[in-house]
RNA sequence: GCGCCCGUAGCGCAGUGGAUAGCGCGUUUGGUUGCGGACCAAAAGGUCGGAGGUUCGAGUCCUCCCGGGCGUACCA
């Protein structure tokens, strides 16, 4: 029997070979197949599959589209993991899988374990997700905390794709921002020893950085004052910046976020590093020219709007052209295929002309996905809070993980499309956090793992289950429902899409219930999972333990904990 | 002004050009004293922002308009 994964391709061999078949016997004129056209029935009741081919075909094969649906149908060769096609009007082949396939699919869940639902779609090709990347000037706040959820989600994702890959930070640890942080730094570190200075006026107001001040202060002691007026030395930057990563860190870490690599903007500027390539490149190709005492990329002759600064008439890069840097090292000299980066929406002026000259420096700008989220926009008691670091007003991330923990803040950052606005009420996120759906996930994974512990002390295991015993509609519903993820991962790999895996989890976690509580709904307490009959109760613990690998497979992609109790 | 994103049930949101537009919360009704009640079943609730167009078929694609957001820096 076919593997669940390769269910799809099978279908349309066959349906393929019908098509020939019905052309070959004259049912058919010989026409032009555009595809094999096979989609997911919303409705269950319409079968697993079905094919518009009938629909699509019906112009030029100049007969009413019931006819052609007939006529493949007929001619549709018996399969032991399909049952013969129904045609419905206006002209749709419907597939039932069969009963017998839908049962093996438990075995074979089982079988793969952890790994259940892994594809081959990655072939092994390198990807990188980079994600979060904020700036190292201030804590991590309620947005950055979307991000995180959606990089870590589509990082693991594309890892059970079949992607090798790597999760990376990128630390703004250069730059105008650096240097304005190291001004408000030492403004405040000075005004520890009672000097009378004043935060800069673009500097970062936060009390977080009076904070850090007083714990440098306790640290290294007077170490890093200068004598009145002049500027605050610059390894005090550093280590402001040093200590603000490393927070930054243990917040994501709390969050059940961890990296493969942190990688410092700095190193770009290395002797013989990327950026001196890449802008080496560009001056090579004469994309550079200076202008008004600066160097620009003439980003317009690619089809830009227009040209950008890359290097400011003081002398000092731009962010662009760090970036640019950056993207030369990950495709050029990492050889990355595909590279995601997740972005705030606000950023989105930037992904046109990044994309450009990523391209420009010899980067596959194709293998660049941008995934832009819109920001968080925070509601306290109904009121707006606005989140800006230099406004010094924001909530951290870690205040809403005290607030509604990782797990479920993690599912509500994944729920929404990127693209969506999302409001997060603080409060109604605290009063709400026993009836998130996410319990209601997690609960059920609670459940299955209880059931199985409980089988296990009256002497019970799954092994030697027999799942041809599964026939109700909940058990074969559940199996259908579990099959899925390989669908959902495909097309969240595909789309870089992350927000398929908490609705499917939803609805696999519905299924269960359903399953569950079958017995209630039907007043049949033999369709209770432990019951009398020995082979049954083995049987359905076989189901069980698939429903509960299935599960953990998805919180697992979404970096969440499975519980085995709650 | 120009560019991008969003507009779907009271609220929050899903919805690879296909069949009766779904899910959660909330509301109403019923079940279940449980193999874990953080459960199940059912109902009510929709001019898919508006108007044209393409198509056998549009929430989905195209054009215009309205509303919200974000960009449009020698900030990041």
């Amino acid at each position: 029997m076919p593997d669940v994964r390769d269910i799809r391709q099978h279908l349309e061999s066959l349906l393929a070979s019908a098509v020939s078949a019905a052309i070959a016997a004259g049912d058919l004129p010989d026409v032009a197949i555009p595809g094999t056209a096979l989609e997911r029935p919303k409705d269950i009741a319409n079968g697993d599959y079905a094919s518009t081919l009938p629909l699509r075909l019906a112009r030029s094969a100049m007969k009413p589209p019931l006819e052609i649906a007939k006529a493949i149908a007929r001619h549709f060769p018996a399969d032991p993991v399909v049952e013969p096609p129904a045609v419905a009007p206006p002209g749709f082949i419907n597939f039932r899988l069969s009963q017998g396939f839908v049962q093996s699919q438990v075995e074979h869940i089982v079988r793969f374990g952890p790994a259940y639902a892994d594809l081959a779609l990655g072939s092994g090709k390198k990807a990188q997700v980079e994600f979060v990347s904020a700036n190292p000037t201030g804590p991590l706040h309620v947005g950055n905390g979307r991000g995180a959820a959606i990089g870590s989600a589509m990082a693991a994702v594309l890892a059970a794709a079949g992607y090798e890959v790597e999760r990376e930070y990128y630390v703004n640890d250069a730059g105008t921002q650096t240097d304005t942080f190291g001004e408000t730094l030492y403004a405040r570190y000075q005004q520890q020893f009672g000097r009378d200075v004043p935060i800069p006026a673009e500097g970062y107001p936060g009390e977080y950085m009076a904070e850090l001040a007083r714990e440098i202060k306790a640290q290294a002691g007077d170490r890093f004052l200068r004598p009145p007026g002049e500027a605050g030395p610059a390894d005090l930057t550093g280590l402001g910046i040093e200590l603000m990563v490393r927070s930054i860190r243990q917040t994501l870490v709390r969050f059940g976020v961890e990296y493969d690599r942190w990688f410092s903007e700095k190193s770009l500027y290395d002797p013989e590093g990327p950026y001196e390539e890449a802008m080496g490149i560009l001056r090579a190709n004469g994309q550079l020219v200076e202008r008004e005492g600066a160097l620009w990329f003439t980003s317009s002759e690619l089809g830009e709007e227009k040209d950008n600064v890359v290097v400011r008439s003081d002398g000092r890069p731009t962010y662009y052209a760090s970036d640019i840097a950056y993207h030369y090292d990950k495709f050029v000299r990492r050889g990355f295929s595909l590279v995601i980066d997740v972005w705030g929406a606000d950023h989105h002026g930037h992904v046109s002309r990044l994309k450009t000259a990523t391209a420009a420096v010899g980067g596959n700008a194709e293998g660049l996905q941008i995934l832009l989220y819109q920001l968080v926009f925070l509601k306290r008691s109904g009121e707006a809070v606005k989140l800006s670091k230099r406004a010094g007003e924001l909530v951290t991330l870690d205040e809403l993980i005290d607030d509604v923990g990782s797990d479920a803040a993690k599912f509500f950052f994944l729920l929404r499309s990127p693209g969506a606005q999302m409001d997060f009420d603080l409060d109604l996120a605290k009063t709400q956090s026993s009836e998130n759906p996410v319990f209601y996930v997690q609960y059920a994974h609670a459940r299955l793992a209880s059931m199985l512990e409980r089988a296990a002390e009256q002497g019970i295991t799954p092994e030697g289950g027999d799942v041809g015993l599964l026939v109700q509609p909940q058990e074969l519903g559940l199996i259908r429902e579990m099959m899925r993820l390989t669908e959902v991962i495909e097309v969240a790999a595909t789309t870089f899409e992350a927000q398929h895996l908490p609705h499917y989890a939803m609805e696999l976690a519905t299924a269960f219930h359903s399953f569950n509580d079958a017995f209630k709904q039907q007043g049949d307490s033999s369709l209770k999972v432990l019951t009398e009959d020995v082979a049954m109760t083995k049987a359905r613990l076989r189901l069980v333990l698939a429903a509960k690998v299935a599960l953990a497979r998805v919180l697992g992609l979404m970096g969440m904990t499975a519980p085995e109790r709650m």
